[in-house]
DNA sequence: TGTACATCAGTGAACGCGCGTTCACTGATGTAC
DNA sequence: TGTACATCAGTGAACGCGCGTTCACTGATGTAC
């Protein structure tokens, strides 16, 4: 809580860069919550009130925050993603690759429960910030898709691989998020003590249910 | 902010009951966040720190406070099924009958997104409180389940129609929690913006997924 | 190459706030005789 | 029925805390000549 960097420049050389860093690891710890202008002034080693010449208030640097966890997640299920093996047949494969994105999913939400948290925390009593640009383009982030576009990418391969119909892409989005997003949050704050062979089976068998929704047929055989 | 009861007595009576029920009506405008021990007592029209003669702590009093958010939640979501008309066709009966359920948890959590947060969030920061019941006996909680009494309810009967089995009721609830707290959660935090025409074609197209997955047999026809 | 000066980036001190919790207390209540 | 007194339930004032944000500032930087 009060581990500080030294520093020897006066001018800091990328001060909004450090902020924003310094905030994904305290929300990396201990949540959106523990994101706290004072506290991250601290971390860097900066003077508490430095941050107002990058960010016009604490909800600014907060979503900036919250935008890099986002990426992290994306990157993290990217990663993830890239030591997949696929099975031959394509049919299978869509479905396993759906699979493990729904894993890596709820896996980064369980292994980072703090960043998780902080890029799926809505609008975090956050005010708009007429004068400062929200979006950053930051470069760090072009090889880090939005969570949400790894989702949409997997079943868009089911959706060549036959299983669903382009229509019903949409549909198909909320029915997935849902489960992974479900699975997350319920692991994560309703059954935190949950062990860990039936919290893995529970994940499974809920991807089972989704899947097979999917790719069934909406009119009964 | 600043309603506050007047009150003749110097005893209250019940300071107890109204603090949590002073707790319950602030956590529904304002969410988890909002219970606050101060804000509790001025609402109540009493000192502060008259509070721990009841409560330990404040952890204490937000337990209660969420104890009886999620009761509440599963009274609404039972006044809401008594209103529902069977279909006659028992396993089409089931099946209405669990999609319901679903909407009635999704309704609950968009009509009531502060007592929701209050009811699902995981333990806020409290501690634990020796020294005081926890889980009082409230006698008008017994007509009041918990949520997931009613989903495994809903769950039951869909094995008793035949759809699955009673060996894989544990993997069916998972699917079922998960999808209609995804929705919920999903609709509240992450897309709070999106038109209720939309949002409530996802709920039902997420629900035909969740149970074409559930009544589907796990080997493919 | 060296100096003057405008601009920039971070500083130091202070503000007012609401919070949870503590302490010694006092007014009201109910029971015993 | 009336009084004494132990118990109970809420009080008043204060504590120390960390917070977000403000103000006037000063040290460092880069550009013009």
């Amino acid at each position: 809580m009060e581990q500080r960097r030294k520093r020897t420049t006066y001018h800091h050389g990328d001060l909004r860069a450090a902020l924003v860093e310094a905030g994904v690891e305290l929300a990396r710890t201990g949540g959106p919550h523990a994101v706290v202008l004072r506290e991250v002034a601290r971390v860097v080693g900066v003077a508490p009130n430095s941050a107002y010449g990058h960010f016009a208030t604490l909800g600014a640097l907060k979503r900036a925050v919250a935008q890099k966890a986002l990426r992290e997640m994306g990157g993290a299920m990217l990663a993830r993603l890239a030591r997949f093996e696929e099975p031959a047949d394509p049919a299978e494969a869509a479905k396993a690759y759906l699979r493990e994105v729904g894993r890596a999913y709820v896996r980064f939400a369980l292994d980072e429960p703090g960043l998780f948290a902080t890029a799926m925390g809505g609008d975090p009593a956050g005010t708009k910030t007429p004068g400062f640009v929200e979006d950053t383009a930051d470069p760090s982030y072009e090889d880090r898709p939005k969570p949400d576009t790894v989702v949409l990418d997997a079943l868009s391969r089911l959706t060549e691989a036959g299983y669903t119909t382009p229509g019903t892409v949409q549909a198909a989005v909320m029915a997935c998020w849902a489960t992974v997003h479900g699975l997350s949050t319920i692991l994560l704050d309703l059954q935190p003590n949950l062990p860990e062979a039936e919290r893995d089976a529970a994940v499974d068998s809920a991807l089972d249910v989704l899947i097979l929704g999917l790719t069934t047929s909406r009119r009964q055989p």
